[in-house]
DNA sequence: CAGTATCCATGTGGATACTG
DNA sequence: CAGTATCCACATGGATACTG
């Protein structure tokens, strides 16, 4: 993988063909929408936190620590909405609803998980990368 | 990957686990930041766009349909920060600026292409689920 | 308990005039 | 040409009062 340098296939010769792997026209649900989901600040961390076992709103509250009721409830909708979430509501008084993660969600959360094995091979490299960039802004402010 | 029930590691059993996989301490650069970043509307396509040769400011503003200037100059500048893009500068007049995808970036093309893959995998899938979803929610609206 | 509705602060990003 | 600086519109998201 780091040897070749082929991380763009060979027959990706312009960018509308990247508008076709990203944009995708053939695709439902293009690839940038579901990129967009990932990327939420909640929608993983409530994938992992329902993956092995049902949760229920109040517990998923305690355990993402720092999101609000709005976030939850908005994350928590798209995700079922999506198929990603199965919702089950138990009619009692009061009331009991459980989240789990389906196993499509699980696959895309071990798709994600490429991004951050880049994430930490890489990320030295990209530390380093920004006290030289800085570093060279702040000697070129100096001089003026 | 899609017959075992693994997708999430065995030994992640909390969230605390799961902040460690995303957030993750040891990191200098958290998975967070580098998902917000690729997941920006703009990054990959710069990256795609400057892969297989070097492009030039105004190459790229056209493009890239739809960019703006400022979005243009400030995902250049972050990309470089971080060491996915190499910018050279030829000190002629009229300026001339290259920018040319590194080898590191390429590799985190490629490891968001899962995502991509997941997508075209799931795609109809995730569209079903949202017109009953959709469906759903119309037909109680209705009767209430 | 499991939400919904509302208000408000902040950030993100577009358009574009200006400059070395 | 390759940007920078500025202004502004809008979406995102937090806090929280209220409800079935």
């Amino acid at each position: 993988m780091s040897q070749r340098n082929t991380a763009v296939p060979e027959q990706l010769k312009t960018l509308e063909d990247a508008d076709l792997l990203l944009e995708s026209g053939e695709c439902p649900v293009p690839p940038r929408e579901i990129l967009d989901r990932i990327a939420g600040k909640w929608a993983i961390l409530i994938v992992v936190a329902t993956a092995r076992q049902p949760r229920r709103f109040t517990e998923l509250e305690r355990l993402i620590e720092g999101i609000s009721r709005r976030m939850l409830t908005l994350t928590l909708r798209n995700l079922e909405r999506d198929g990603l979430l199965e919702r089950t509501v138990y009619p009692t008084v009061p009331p009991k609803v459980e989240y789990r993660a389906t196993e499509m969600a699980l696959e895309l959360y071990e798709a994600m998980l490429t991004i951050t094995n880049w994430s930490r091979k890489h990320s030295s490299c990209v530390a380093a990368s920004r006290r030289r960039y800085d570093e060279r802004r702040a000697a070129e402010a100096e001089h003026i």
